[in-house]
DNA sequence: TTCGTCATGTAATGGGTTACATGATTAC
DNA sequence: GTAATCATGTAACCCATTACATGACGAA
């Protein structure tokens, strides 16, 4: 999950931890937000795979003058090939884990870098996932609602009118993928 | 979380453990569910807390007959005085725990038992919340819209929009409120 | 010189999930 | 008699959070 968010903002550019969490703050808005308390150990996690390394380049010391103690600034991180290969696998990935309500969003947010055959079977995925609740909820709203009080009821319809909206907007979303599938984007 | 809902349902009658997770399902529906694994070491603390009890007269052996074996039936749960305490001390704090989103729903189900006072806290509260995020997203939006892709950018609008309108079911709930609050409910 | 915010990190904890193991009861 | 579903429970794990600790750097 962070792990994907991160790769994903890796791939588009270097990035310090502190840097990352806001660009995970404006990329995924109000879905998800991720304390520093998870990203760093993440950070080193994905750093002992073997998947970012630390970019030099951006000069932490200019020529070794400020800092003897130990070193104390921006830690800049770039993808390395294998990161890049992990990234890849993971946005090829289009099993239930891209399409449950806290990934979902994550893997949106990168459909950008996924292949378009991927994004159709994210969405569609998605899609018959929610139908599935709509249908275990409004069934579950008919047999009760007699016996529900107020709040209960409106509690029940405001989430039911909430997944058919989201199914409403991913059909769109789907007809749209395969308008520009059929006929391949307009970019002539 | 577990904790307030389950005192909620006990509250309106016992129930055993499995019973209790499909009621949890009916009545936050599509908000959250949960699982055994959490569902039954949760009763075992309120247990030993002293907040519920294994409920007799649900007679679990008609006359000790059956099974010899070890007793392995329904274990009906109910309320004790200090888990009704417990419940209405939970309904009662109005904080910030109380309009996040994990919480929200569950306390909004129990709203029917909760002091008429607190319902509009605990909703303008959830309000406030949200139009925070509002105007995060929102600015961070006008911030960054160009540099966007398609994608991106589809995602933070139909996050902007489903906060929209939860702030407006949000406000329409504390109009009806004040409403009966104002003129008391029409019991007459 | 002190305040805010940028910046990195750890330790303790929390609140769940999955997978597994077991057994009782009902319907066919 | 066997399959489905009702019913209870545990162990291992996961993925995050909060609170804390530290320090650099720029602006007032």
């Amino acid at each position: 999950m962070l792990e994907l968010a991160v790769l994903g903002l890796l791939n588009e550019s270097p990035l310090h931890g502190y840097e990352l969490r806001q660009r995970l703050k404006a990329t995924l808005g109000s879905f998800r937000a991720f304390s520093y308390g998870s990203l760093y150990p993440s950070l080193r996690r994905m750093k002992v795979a073997g998947w970012i390394v630390e970019d030099e380049g951006d000069a932490t010391i200019v020529a070794g003058a400020p800092p003897l103690t130990g070193r104390r600034g921006k830690v800049v991180y770039k993808l390395t090939a294998e990161g890049k290969e992990r990234f890849v696998d993971l946005l090829a990935e289009a099993g239930p884990s891209a399409w449950e309500d806290e990934t979902f969003g994550v893997h949106f947010a990168f459909f950008g870098q996924t292949d378009p055959a991927v994004r159709v079977r994210i969405l569609e995925g998605r899609r018959s996932r929610l139908e599935e609740r709509r249908e275990g909820v409004a069934s579950s709203l008919d047999r009760t609602r007699s016996r529900l009080d107020r709040y209960t009821l409106q509690l029940q319809e405001h989430g039911l009118e909430s997944v058919e909206r989201e199914v409403r907007w991913l059909t769109e979303l789907i007809e749209t993928e395969r308008r520009s599938t059929d006929r391949p984007p307009a970019t002539s």
